[in-house]
DNA sequence: AGCGGTATTTACGTAAAAGTCAATTCCACG
DNA sequence: CGTGGAATTGACTTTTACGTAAATACCGCT
């Protein structure tokens, strides 16, 4: 049974890969980032559910087409609120032009989906004609 | 007046730079790449609507984080439908393809938007306390 | 004819995000 | 105890998407 680590609650990198779809590699790389920081025994590395969750965030930021920087100011944002007033003022104003770009990619999206409809509905139209014509 | 080409329904390069807040390079790279293909006075490049249209999508592409090859893809399916029904056929299925990753995209937004709604929530309820306190 | 400004071409450079490869190291098992 | 299979490390390579620089060309104006 070596697919499931013995001390429960614990992941290894390989069963990462596997959920993921993703090398080991890349995941080296992000914690070679600092975007994840698992937990070590001995050399082999110890992926907690909360370093699973962040793993991810990581590639769900990546369908989105953001940087490994954006990704890691996106990260900055989950860690528990600063205590200082101007801090918490700057980090409202980052979460507000995130909010912004989101809202740029989904008015992106549905373009696009819209223009896909049109796509579908010509060739479907053409396939009726042969449908016809046949 | 060098801002304007003097031939109405023809853009310069560096009107699109401009608009579209990208390099010359980049236009060029697009070029290049075979995405656009604006007509020539002399050496000159000469954008006409549907140069500038395909730009901008190609941006679209970009910051929906597709690549090129994608970019290129999805450009290919506008154009006319092919005579022939098993292209067709394809066609369809790649838009079929296209929308479900859009799709997953949108939820990926969703998602985020979310969390971030999250974020601003604890923060602004940590300036409230902050406020209170004062 | 000369000049300033804009475009083009060619070629090399580079940063991001991994892939690939080789050399260990660590174990659990027979 | 030694061996095969998973993990790690470090170094080098690759791909994508442009940036940048140098040399050259063209265009309208004076």
């Amino acid at each position: 049974m070596a697919a499931r680590s013995e001390i429960a609650d614990y992941f290894t990198i390989t069963e990462l890969t596997r959920e993921f779809g993703v090398s080991t590699r890349t995941i080296r790389f992000y914690e070679d980032e600092g975007l994840i920081k698992p937990v070590r025994r001995g050399r082999t590395r110890l992926f907690r559910p909360g370093d699973r969750w962040i793993l991810s965030l990581i590639l769900r930021g990546k369908r989105l087409g953001f940087s490994i920087a954006e990704i890691r100011e996106i990260l900055a944002m989950y860690k528990e609120p600063p205590g200082e007033e101007g801090q918490l003022r700057l980090l409202v104003r980052k979460v507000g032009e995130k909010r912004h770009e989101l809202e740029q990619k989904r008015r992106d999206i549905d373009e696009t989906m819209r223009e896909l409809d049109q796509v579908e509905e010509a060739s479907l139209a053409r396939l009726a004609e042969l449908g016809v014509a046949r």
